[in-house]
DNA sequence: GCGGATCAC
DNA sequence: TATGGTGATCCGC
């Protein structure tokens, strides 16, 4: 590896940019040479390859670029600089945390380690988890022949014939994951996951009190461990019997972690924060026979690079102080601290730096070629600083979703499978009832080119729809460009940012609550402060307009005759207008869910009050909790619920015409009840809530109606939601609760009422459209263009999810993969 | 705001 | 035969 740059660009015959790098554990001392050899071989010639050398070419020029800069500098700058530096150094210095003790704790080969202790057979031979495409992780065996993650299959078995690729399997992964997590939140209950088999914790307060622990507490026995645990059980009942508690995985792994002799059965672990890691660690590995690596340092970027250190089956403390910190930091190379990747360690290798301490001394230089928040994360990993503050679940920022496929250039395919990508985003969102302005899309061609194209709207979208409005305009840019020529493609994606903030969300719930409780006279109610009017302020006009266009799409999406006969916007005119649009209709009132035998407003608003206000008695009067379950509307005879504006009451005027409204209604009822109570009623089946989708009579002619419903449930919940965000009780009833879909029948990781809300909304939508279809002849073999494009291997790729979301932990991968639902892809195809 | 790049896992 | 998917961030327009 000691080429420069300027013979790497020769293209001579070693190309470091394809090559092997040793940065990963259990890579060291190998015959570079020969893997390298072997790899440029089996690319050489490839569209990858071609693309990777123009990618280094490009990097190259940066450099260059980045060079003829550095001649330019002169000793005067260089000199203001360094002084800059070094008040920069100085004020960091002054900044130092070294109070924290942060761990970061690493399974070990995690994926391979699964399966080589879940297959006796796996144990000594060299194995990765993949497919010959892409392999997500190899066990050690494996790496001594260049085996690494993110080589494909076909490349390792060049380098190692004799390897065995283990398909994915993450449902298991998930499982051990979560068994791990049981135990980091034991030593810090906000640990911070990275991904399903690495996690920060904070263990500082942990500390704190494990040294007034007795040791009993401290003690743990091997038996009760062991038994109690199916995976060891199986490994001792499979002979082994050499007295240590797990397979050994790694032949060049050290002892096991228990390092007291055999016969005895309990250990006893001391109070210092190496003795907890320890601790950690064995109970880790007694509990999934699998074995984790930690670092142990006093901010996040030190013990990541320390875990890594006595990698696998190892750990890793630097103490806190400042001296240590250096001496650690000082011959460190610059690759091995996150976030300096390959590109990097490239530019700064060209300007003479490959450790932490030659970045340090190069400090002034730095700040002149690089970007000023460059230099100074330069400077601070310089000085083993770091984050000392592990990061709650931060806001989500983006979604996306994307496939590989074998080449694809019919623009009428190419259409069809974004579509389909935006389905399957749009469902995604609804999981997390996220909304975005931001479209992007992402396209490689077949000569592995990427290019993104994005498209920023001024309000923000979610449904399948909406998406992919903006989607195909921009692929149809690019088709429209590329032509005559056909774009050639191997992947698309399609991702969606530009989300509402947490602060966006208060506010806008701010101008709701502003709207519902706003002095009678600056809104134009009608005379008992219905909101019956079209008009509002105007963040509430925004909001239930987008309601209503949202209703709007899914009518025409899901029952298009109807539209032509019945036109939202006509029956808008009809109620803007007066009660002429309302003379054949009836009115469900949204609280007893019953039908009103009256089509003036007047009056069906008297009759909701009445309810609410009945409702709010029981509220008071009782103190059986189960009897609150009935409470929906939490408000009081002071603050009547007005929320029946222009959409709801459109909605409304559509349940009369049958019975179905009711059937469903009382179905919502009875979930909502749970909903509202967080009674998550585990034994409800699936059965029990299908009614709702399935039970209704005439439900497939009557899309409308079930909008209905959706809407009720909606705005009950956002009713109760504002309410009780109004008597400020929202944090201590509501993150309490266990939500359950009533439709899905699914808990949902969230105590967000307003994200909850969203997926029902969604569930409820999908339910007409699942019914539809069933009604309607749709060729049963019209299987999904992604299904049939995407290869298997592709599939099964490695893709660890980074969700920052801790309510929904790293396991979405997984959650992704049902996605490929053939039923549902020719659903949404249908309606195209 | 857009598009390309880099990085992590 | 065959080189991934998801999310974040930064930089230079």
């Amino acid at each position: 590896m000691e080429n420069n740059v300027q013979t790497a660009s020769t293209g001579g015959g070693f190309q470091p940019w394809m090559a092997v790098n040793d940065n990963k554990a259990g890579m060291e001392g190998l015959d570079k040479e020969k893997i390298n050899r072997i790899i440029l071989e089996a690319s050489k010639g490839s569209k990858f390859y071609e693309n990777e050398l123009k990618k280094e070419q490009q990097v190259n020029q940066r450099i260059e670029k980045m060079m003829q800069q550095k001649e330019l500098i002169t000793v005067q700058q260089l000199r203001k600089a360094q002084l800059l530096v070094d008040k920069l150094v100085n004020d960091l210095e002054c900044s130092r945390d070294l109070g924290r003790i942060i761990v970061h704790i690493d399974m070990d080969a995690f994926y391979a380690a699964v399966e080589m202790r879940d297959n006796l057979d796996l144990r000594d031979k060299p194995m990765a988890v993949g497919s010959m495409s892409m392999l997500s992780t190899s066990n050690y065996h494996a790496r001594k022949f260049g085996v690494r993650a993110a080589m494909p299959g076909f490349i390792a078995k060049k380098l190692c014939p004799s390897l065995i690729i283990v398909p994915l399997n993450f449902d298991k992964y998930k499982a051990v994951s979560a068994e791990i997590r049981e135990i980091f939140a034991e030593y810090d209950p906000n640990f911070s996951p990275v991904s399903l088999d690495e996690a920060y914790l904070d263990i500082t307060d942990h500390l704190e009190q494990r040294c007034c622990w007795p040791e009993s507490r401290r003690t743990y026995y091997l038996e009760k461990e062991i038994t109690s645990t199916e995976h060891t059980s199986d490994l001792q009942l499979s002979g082994n019997t050499d007295g240590t508690i797990s397979p050994v995985l790694f032949e060049d792994s050290p002892p096991p972690s228990l390092n007291t002799a055999p016969e005895q059965k309990h250990i006893v672990f001391g109070i210092s924060a190496e003795e907890a890691v320890r601790e950690m660690r064995f109970r880790i590995e007694q509990k999934t026979s699998l074995t984790a690596s930690a670092g142990i340092a006093p901010n996040t970027m030190l013990a990541k690079v320390c875990s890594d250190k006595n990698k696998p089956n190892g750990q890793y403390k630097i103490p806190n102080n400042q001296q240590a910190v250096m001496d650690f930091i000082k011959d460190l190379p610059i690759r091995k601290v996150p976030g300096i990747g390959k590109v990097t360690e490239k530019m700064l290798k060209a300007l003479g730096i490959t450790t932490c301490s030659e970045l340090r001394q190069q400090g002034a230089l730095l700040s002149l070629l690089f970007s000023e928040t460059s230099w100074h994360h330069f400077l601070q990993i310089s000085l083993g600083l770091g984050s000392t503050h592990l990061e709650r679940d931060g806001e989500r920022k983006s979604m996306s979703t994307e496939r590989t496929f074998s080449e694809i250039s019919d623009p009428e395919e190419q259409y069809s499978l974004c579509r389909e990508l935006c389905s399957d985003l749009a469902k995604d969102l609804k999981k997390e009832g996220l909304r975005g302005r931001t479209v992007t899309l992402k396209l490689k061609n077949v000569n592995f080119a990427l290019k993104t194209k994005a498209s920023t709207l001024s309000y923000a979208v979610s449904t399948e729809d909406e998406i992919f409005a903006l989607a195909k305009d921009l692929l149809k840019t690019e088709i429209d460009n590329s032509s005559p020529q056909p774009l050639r493609l191997r992947l698309m994606g399609v991702r969606i940012s530009g989300f509402q903030s947490q602060e966006d969300k208060k506010q806008q719930q701010k101008s709701i609550l502003g709207f519902l409780h706003t002095d009678k006279q600056d809104i134009p109610f009608t005379s008992q402060g219905h909101m019956f009017s079209t008009q509002g302020t105007k963040a509430s006009c925004s909001f239930f307009n987008r309601k209503k266009a949202e209703l709007m799409l899914n009518d025409q999406k899901q029952n298009p005759q109807e539209h032509q006969t019945c036109n939202v916007g006509d029956r808008d005119v009809h109620l803007i207008n007066g009660s002429n649009g309302l003379l054949n209709c009836m009115l469900t009132c949204p609280v007893c869910l019953m039908k009103q035998n009256t089509s003036d407003l007047k009056t069906f608003n008297e009759h909701i009050d009445k309810c609410l206000s009945s409702v709010s008695e029981d509220q008071e009067d009782t103190n059986d909790k189960t009897q609150k379950a009935s409470n929906l509307p939490i408000c009081d005879d002071k603050n009547e619920i007005k929320i029946f504006c222009e959409s709801d009451i459109n909605e409304s005027v559509h349940c009369n015409s049958s019975n179905v409204m009711s059937t469903s209604c009382h179905n919502v009822k009875d979930k909502m009840t749970r909903i509202v109570m967080g009674n998550t009623e585990e034994e409800s089946t699936a059965e029990e809530s299908s009614p709702l989708i399935h039970n209704s009579v005439g439900y497939s002619r009557s899309c409308s109606k079930e909008s209905t419903t959706q809407s009720n449930v909606t705005d009950l919940c956002e009713m109760i939601q504002h309410k009780q965000d109004y008597k400020q009780k929202s944090s201590s009833l509501l993150t309490r609760m266990h939500l359950l879909c009533p439709v899905c029948n699914l808990k949902q990781e969230t105590s967000d009422l307003d994200v909850f809300n969203r997926h029902v909304d969604v569930c409820l939508n999908e339910g007409v459209l699942k019914e539809l279809v069933k009604e309607r002849p749709c060729s049963s073999d019209a299987v999904s263009l992604l299904d049939r494009k995407t290869t298997a291997a592709h599939l099964d790729v490695n893709s660890r999810n980074k969700s920052k979301r801790s309510a929904s932990p790293p396991l979405q991968h997984a959650a992704k993969k049902p996605k490929h639902n053939k039923n549902e892809n020719t659903i949404y195809r249908f309606f195209r």
